[in-house]
DNA sequence: CACGCTATTTTGAATAGTCAAAATAAATTG
DNA sequence: CAATTTATTTTGACTATTCAAAATAGCGTG
């Protein structure tokens, strides 16, 4: 029953409100949806007398728990969607977040019900993104990134939360995949520089903004 | 680049022309898609300033080169989308109509050629519908129906022109599907009944509307 | 050939979503 | 704390799609 363009609103603003929590301001939502700033307040104000989000003047929006029953809706088909580009159909884990744009709106329940019993009822899709379940509960721990995390000791790699191709791409190249181990040898904040070392790879630089969009977990 | 619904419309101006041809008039185009004649008038006057069809006023529509490009496009989507949702899913024929609606408006040319792949580029829907192949050319063979067809011959099953899942439910249930091989044993005009038989299956009667929908080929 | 039925088109109005640009509130800064 | 910068909201306008209801064209029938 929800359009497209509120289902994308809607998933948006929860997407934003995982990291900083609290009001996600208009800025933060136009921006996310490539709309002006207008178009955003006078939707978010649509979506409040729908009783979607809360909406509080000049300092921004959060979800109602109907507006996040719903959003968790779409990010459930928008994973399991790309989980099923990725292991089904083989596509490459930079260019799904694209595809499943559109197709996160086009899912019914029962097709997503059978696309989740094929591919085995997955907890995360490629990137290692949580999927809420069917009942709209979502994983939602916290994880240190390659730019936070101990240095020399052997690291998992658990998400890289990064949709843009290119990026992933660059990972992919490097092995930074979801179950990679890696450590972070060293560490220089005021160049905005780590080094990190894998088994059977050269060394990596990276830089910290990057590194902070790779959450691990201590390896065993 | 054509929103939902303009594909929605050339998608059915191509549906209805394959029975009909010459002109669709407007009124079979907007009952076929559940809008108000005034409406199809309208949107169809859209399509004509973009070259997607030929509107001849109080006559009908037709599409034009670009338009049948476009709605063969959408075409293929659906079929394949329909072939994949039975085959892979496993969903019941009758139920893959309604989702392939939806999807076949989000399914990109990449994730398509996959799918095809995937599907072992299969050149007919489970429904015996032919699909367009990726250059637009789709076959379209004139079969006789089990409404047409000669009587006490046995005959196969190639294709079940209906989208109702009713239908397709009733058709399965009595193995009516293409590749079925059945003999029409009688034919009652007035009554509009007929009766089948089919190997390993009791006797059945038919109407000759139903009989009508269901495609034939003299069987080896 | 006039009459009436039917299909189609026109007209007027509504809804959803968007942008550009002006107005305003809030925050920052000297 | 007044002045300026920045973020947000308002206003007015536009596009796409739809419906209801009135107008019209094209029949076929008598
Ligand atoms: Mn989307
Ligand atoms: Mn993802
Ligand atoms: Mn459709
Ligand atoms: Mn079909």
């Amino acid at each position: 029953m929800p359009s497209v363009t509120v289902e994308n609103y809607l998933k948006h603003i929860l997407l934003l409100a995982e990291d900083a929590d609290g009001l996600i301001p208009m800025g933060a939502l136009s921006a996310a949806l490539s709309v002006v700033p207008g178009t955003a307040t006078t939707m978010v104000k649509a979506l409040a007398a729908d009783g979607l989000v809360v909406h509080i003047p000049r300092q921004g929006v959060r979800l109602t728990a109907a507006g996040r029953r719903v959003a968790l809706g779409v990010l459930r088909r928008h994973r399991l969607v790309e989980t099923f580009l990725v292991h089904v159909l083989k596509m490459d884990w930079g260019a799904v977040n694209v595809e499943a744009e559109q197709l996160e709106h086009a899912i019914s329940d029962t097709v997503l019900d059978r696309l989740d019993a094929l591919l085995g009822h997955p907890a995360t899709d490629p990137h290692g993104d949580p999927i809420p379940s069917r009942e709209g509960k979502i994983r939602s721990q916290v994880y240190a990134t390659l730019a936070t995390c101990v240095l020399d000791r052997p690291l998992r790699v658990v998400r890289v939360t990064e949709q843009s191709a290119e990026f992933l791409q660059f990972a992919e190249r490097h092995g930074l995949r979801p179950g990679a181990v890696v450590t972070v040898t060293d560490r220089n904040l005021a160049a905005g520089l780590l080094s990190l070392r894998r088994r059977g790879a050269r060394p990596l630089a990276l830089s910290l903004s990057a590194a902070g969009r790779i959450l691990v977990e201590p390896a065993r």
